[in-house]
DNA sequence: GCGTGCATACTCGGATATAAGCTGTCCGAGTAGAGGGGG
DNA sequence: CCCCCTCTACTCGGACAGCTTATATCCGAGTATGCACGC
């Protein structure tokens, strides 16, 4: 099980976000975090697409929360980068094969299946715990501003 | 994210290794679930590798698990098949880029990587708490025994 | 009748092709802002 | 002095290759069993 990498960099992204005072370009957050401009674009535009973002054209566009950073949560940019579908997907393998189970032994969800999406509830449940506000707590906004500025 | 499909497979192997009274070959398996025979021979070894099950060769000889079944955790056959890595690797993006923090104040671990890792912790403590035996207390062993005998 | 040796068929194990998804890149459409000209 | 038009430069957005990983497969090495033979 891996996750994309793109998750890291659009966390990050969503801290500057979260204290920058004006729209910031996708090519300035990927300068700022030292990644690949055109990569994180597309990351950015998940975000956009599920919403935890807006974009700004034109000149001095770019890109700002939606929300507050304290309504945003850990596990909306996990979502947006990596897809809401579970990690794990049952193919009703008891229904298969010489040990199929009939139909009506199968009203109730696979015993496997249940431990699994318990499991990613636990998971998702952690990752809703933290916000962005949290993680950009220890960010100083005025450091920010003045990296931001000399661009 | 995605698991790899071999998690429900060898999940439902060690379910019927668990209530199976001799060693199962892994074509056997194979045909008890309906899926590949050659792909799913290679989680198994998988498996082996981990020291969950234990092939016997030769004429009569298939795989077995080594220890009870109430000792062996869904965790277990999860890390046995998709590794033990965790999902979230943290590149270190702060100490990157414009924005990039100095050494001295990354002494303990980023934000950002420390909400990802209690999220698998618990994740990872959920698929503990279930064991093979667990699961398999709703399989017939009589009836197990009887496809099996058939072969 | 019993022990030994052998042939056999069955098992696992690793090395090998194929497909999918993530990673990374490029160029075109659209837009907000700035500057110049006219009223 | 104010308003309007144009022009530019900058932004995003989707379409296009490269590569690592998961999926699926094949064939060879090794071994416990069953049988035949000799004692």
């Amino acid at each position: 099980m891996k996750l994309s990498g793109g998750v890291e960099w659009a966390l990050h992204c969503c801290v500057v976000l979260s204290r920058a005072s004006a729209p910031v370009p996708s090519a300035r957050l990927a300068e700022l975090h030292g990644v690949s401009k055109t990569y994180l674009a597309k990351h950015l535009q998940a975000l956009a697409r599920a919403g935890l973002v807006r974009a700004a054209e034109g000149r001095d566009g770019g890109y700002a929360l939606t929300r507050e950073p304290a309504a945003i949560t850990v596990l909306d940019v996990v979502e947006a980068i990596d897809g809401d579908q579970p990690a794990f997907r049952c193919t009703e393998i008891r229904q298969q094969g010489e040990l199929a189970l009939p139909p009506e032994e199968c009203r109730v969800p696979c015993g496997i299946a249940r431990v699994m999406a318990e499991a990613e509830r636990s998971w998702r449940r952690s990752l809703a715990g933290t916000t962005i506000a949290d993680l950009g707590a220890s960010l100083d906004p005025a450091r920010l501003d003045r990296v931001l500025g000399r661009g």
